[in-house]
DNA sequence: AAAATACACCTATGAATCTTAGGTATAAAA
DNA sequence: TTTTATACCTAAGATTCATAGGTGTATTTT
């Protein structure tokens, strides 16, 4: 996903929050979602994205259901009980990224905490 | 690096930062540094800083000087100009992150900008 | 009508980054 | 004397992602 080096690692955190927000999504959707609320800065490919989706439905984080829509078919992905829990689990990941990173780049500065 | 996935690629920018406020600093200082501004929630591993340190001196971004302590010896690495232009772009790099993150997690709310 | 783009799913290969697990050696502390 | 701290290093494997494909339908553009 896209040229930042960063966004290793962050693409589970992004696929689960956005799935707390919406019920259910489809994977061309959220590659869609995300383009539009990063304004284009971060590109979700599909390469990254469908073993992603795959893996956490492995794990038993998302579960599945098959849509058709004007004969195409869309794989729609929801969060389970335990999906649920991980997200607040990676939300808490991120803010104490966030954190640590502020005291290494800024150091003397107050952390904030509205991430 | 620690347990935390999402500091996958954000070594670099540590390093560099790092560096930019210390003039020279050696592999282990670094690592011990991380561990105290962070309060040791951030664990460099020697086996990622050294090829790490390795490889941002290969691309002319840190040059080193050896230098013996009792017996010791301490490789100490400083930023070259071009590493020191390369400080500012990974910082802007690593603001875009956040801001773009926040918009993802944090959906309505205003970005802040003390990253 | 044909060609290109958008929609919608997928996988395989390789690159990059990290963890784990070693190895070498000196100095200090238990 | 053994462990911990200091100080460097590398090799092998895991994980995550980008690139580059493949399949097929629907819509838009030419």
């Amino acid at each position: 996903m896209s040229s930042n080096a960063l966004l290793k690692g962050s693409l589970q955190t992004i696929i689960l929050k956005l799935l707390e927000e919406n019920e259910k999504m489809y994977g061309y959707e959220i590659t869609q979602r995300v383009k539009e609320l990063t304004a284009g800065e971060f590109k979700i490919t599909e390469g990254a994205l469908y073993p992603a989706l795959h893996k956490l439905e492995a794990e038993g984080l998302l579960s599945t259901e098959i849509q058709q829509v004007d004969n195409r078919v869309r794989k729609y992905y929801s969060l389970t009980r335990s999906g649920k829990t991980e997200v607040s689990s990676k939300l808490a990941e991120l803010r104490a990224f966030v954190e640590n990173m502020q005291r290494i780049v800024n150091p003397g500065l107050k952390p904030d905490f509205n991430i």
